[in-house]
This record gives C-alpha cells, structure tokens and sequence, in this order.
DNA sequence: ACCCAGGGTCATA
DNA sequence: TATGACCATGGG
C-alpha cells in the first residue's frame, strides 16, 4: 500500500485536492460528480456561481427549473438538483460548518447517509476533504487500480474496502487525501479502462507487467 | 457511433 | 443480499 502511493506520489506530485474554494463548495461537487466527468461538474459551479447560488439558502430559493437549468452540463440535472436541495435542507438545519465541525467521525457519516443522494462514497468524500476526516475514500478508481495490481478482488462491499484500506495505512487525513487523489490522476492518465501500461511506474509490481 | 465518467436509489427475486 | 434499470451530459 505504502509502496503504490509512494510510486504515485514521485510520479506526479502532490495533487493540492479538492478543487474547490470552500468547503461548501467541496459537499457541492461530491454530489455533482457523481458518476460524472469533473469537467462537466466544473461547467455546472460555474453556472451556479454566476447565479449567485453559492450558499445553502440561495439553492433552497431556487426554483427547480432554475436550479436544473443550471445543473445541466453535470448530467442527472433533475435529480441532482433534488439531491442538492436536500441536502440544503440539511446542511441548514444542522447549523452548517460551524456547528457539524464538532461533531464525531461517525456521527457525521451516519448524518450524511441519512440525507438521500448521499451514499457511501459522497460522504466520504465529504468527511475527508470538506471536513478534514482521516477516512479513505474508495470509488471507481481505487476498484480499477487495486483489483489490477492484484491487491484486491475488486467487488468486495464499499465498507469492507474502507476498513482494510485504513487499517493498511496511517490514519491521517492529510496521507489519505493526497491519496485519493493520486489514484484519480493515475486512473485517468495511465490506469484506463484501456490502460497505458507501457507509461505506468507501478508496472514492476503489477501482474499485467509480467 | 460508441464508451466512459471521482454513484445512488428503487424495484425485483 | 444481489443484480438490473434508471438517471443525462460532454469529451475522447
């Protein structure tokens, strides 16, 4: 585990993760970029910033068509814009940043889970780069990766990956968020579903290298 | 023209 | 518990 992240990380750097300029706007693109390219997500911010939809309330103002209108380029733009208003709805009621950042690890996620449209991996997402929470996110990517690398099977429930991927590694947020991603980087440039092996450093320890 | 993208919900067996 | 349908745009 060590070694993969150490190999990725001399490749390509420190990732500077999530873009986004709040952690508002993290939560926000977590449901976005759900199934979705983050180039399509990118175009659907923007469209909200130039609306002014930037806070909680802004978007429970919003009217549906507006608010969808706006989400369009993401895809899933009717219910993403239920999705985002629910958890507005929430994030509101809760008394937002300043209130949930005392909460517990686990108190979120179970909070977060409760909201509909967010699942297992949108609240990690949340947990650990709005909320700054040593949690290991693992989605498409970490699948695509590990299963090739001969580390995982690659079906194996979202929970049980989380666990032992923690339980792999020091569990500091800081570690676990340049993490990530790192296996985005590498899962969209080299690791493709169509992989790029012949530019892939971790071909010495993969099983397709051989 | 196809395939895929930083998933989740719901109905069905 | 475990599959399958569904949601929808834009880039390669």
């Amino acid at each position: 585990m060590k070694t993969v992240y150490q190999g990725l990380l001399s490749l390509y750097g420190p990732q500077h993760w999530w873009p986004a300029d709040s952690a508002f706007e993290v939560m926000i693109g977590a449901i976005l970029t759900q199934n979705t390219a983050w180039s399509n997500v990118e175009c659907a911010i923007g469209n909200l910033k130039g609306h002014g939809l930037t806070t909680a309330r802004a978007i429970l103002d919003c009217d549906h068509p507006r608010l969808a209108e706006a989400l369009r380029p993401s895809g899933y733009f009717n219910i993403k814009a239920d999705r985002l208003r629910c958890f507005c709805l929430w994030f509101l009621s809760q008394g937002e940043m300043k209130a949930l950042r005392h909460w517990s690890t686990e108190q979120l996620r179970q909070a977060l889970l409760a909201v509909k449209g967010i699942g297992p991996e949108t609240a990690d997402d949340m947990l650990l780069y709005a909320f700054d929470r040593p949690v290991f996110v693992i989605d498409a990517y970490t699948r695509r990766l590990f299963s090739r690398l001969g580390l995982i099977e690659g079906g194996e429930p979202y929970e049980q990956l989380r666990l032992d991927f923690e339980a792999s590694l020091q569990k500091n947020a800081s570690l676990f968020n340049e993490y990530h991603a790192l296996i985005v980087r590498h899962g969209k440039e080299v690791c493709r579903p169509n992989p790029s092996c012949e530019r892939c450093s971790l071909l010495g320890f993969c099983p397709l290298g051989s």
